[in-house]
DNA sequence: TGTACATCAGTGAACGCGCGTTCACTGATGTAC
DNA sequence: TGTACATCAGTGAACGCGCGTTCACTGATGTAC
């Protein structure tokens, strides 16, 4: 049953990609290496053949997840640019939809669990929050390059912050109110160019 | 061994208290009923006779973490009204210190988790996130009852945002300025009264 | 180009191990008289 | 108030079960000549 080369990179990115999605449905803990090769159409055996362990997968799957989530933004903003680049990213983000997805984004879904990960993972996410603060800050030219960033990064954290309140919470209309009003905050907050005096 | 009426209630507690802090130290999925045992001086096959279940358990705990975190943000404003009091709750929620304490806020420590636990749970945090946003709104007098309440809940979204940010990031340098921003921005925003302009 | 053999992707079963839960047992506490 | 018995908090071992990982096996693919 050996399969050719292409076919077996093709396996691999399969896991991967599947991977990524059920680690953010069902959190890493809660999702066993014989979930992700059942959902890719494959058996638990087989996993060894590709990845070292169970870390090595999260390691790697997580890693795309945080590219996924640039490219998922980026995608959003198309070809505007400044406020209404933020605006677009700000309403996919903080959409209902978004919130709801299977693929929400990793800093959320997983949020809590990747505190506990290993170094590796860690570092992987800090990339990812650091790409995000510098593709928002790219969108405040009003602002100077190192205003720019610190104001990026709590509009960031404001994003992350208000979707993992409307996951969590039980009552859907609580829950739509924090998308809400951190939508709107948030558009006031990068129409008006600088926020609140970001200073330093 | 059977123990008298008050000491079977002061165990009991024991183990509320104790799991409340391994819970939020090792996530809902990573803390075993055996570890909570231990953890309060007691061996696991006693637990049943206080809980029906680890469900049972967490439930409880959970809730008994969203009231500690409200007495504690409460505590932190200790005689402080208005802005001053905001600020002092800012200062500590987004402090080294709360980062990196095992008993950091629920919403942090187990904030991905607990978009899955059960129905239960979730409306506890519904409450307990409530209750931030009621004391938070309450100290931000210039503003009517219900742009409080929003503007609150954006406050609230952040300071959460910042906090779990700040903990799964591996960089301690990236993770000590996205605090140092949160807060400064927040403070701005409280001591400005308004914010940007909340409004309906 | 064709043949013979080595490789290895994927299967399905098995392995320890730790988990939540149960249970027989103990002896101090609570209760009935 | 004192006595006899029932209750039950806590112990320590055991239970299934699901997990991550390993392994013998298969047969198609890759390689050496």
């Amino acid at each position: 049953m050996r399969k050719s080369r292409e076919e077996t990179a093709r396996t691999r990115q399969r896991i991967l990609e599947t991977a990524a999605v059920e680690f953010r449905r069902g959190g890493i803990a809660g999702t066993g290496v014989a979930d992700v090769m059942v959902a890719a159409g494959l058996t638990q055996g087989g996993f060894y053949r590709h990845f070292a362990s169970k870390g090595a997968l999260v390691k790697e799957s997580l890693a795309n997840s945080f590219d996924a989530l640039r490219a998922s933004i980026e995608d959003s903003m198309r070809d505007r640019k400044g406020p209404a680049a933020l605006a677009a990213a700000i309403e996919g983000y903080l959409s209902l939809d978004h919130r709801d997805s299977p693929a929400c984004c990793p800093f959320v879904s997983l949020g809590s669990e990747l505190a506990r990960e290993s170094h590796d993972v860690r570092d992987a996410a800090t990339i990812g929050f650091t790409n995000l603060v510098e593709l928002v800050a790219r969108n405040l030219p009003s602002l100077s390059r190192g205003a720019a960033r610190k104001e990026a990064s709590v509009i960031v954290s404001t994003m992350i912050g208000a979707l993992t309140v409307a996951r969590l919470i039980s009552d859907k209309d609580v829950s739509a109110a924090v998308l809400a009003q951190a939508r709107k905050s948030l558009f006031e907050r990068v129409s008006s160019g600088s926020g609140n005096r970001p200073g330093t």
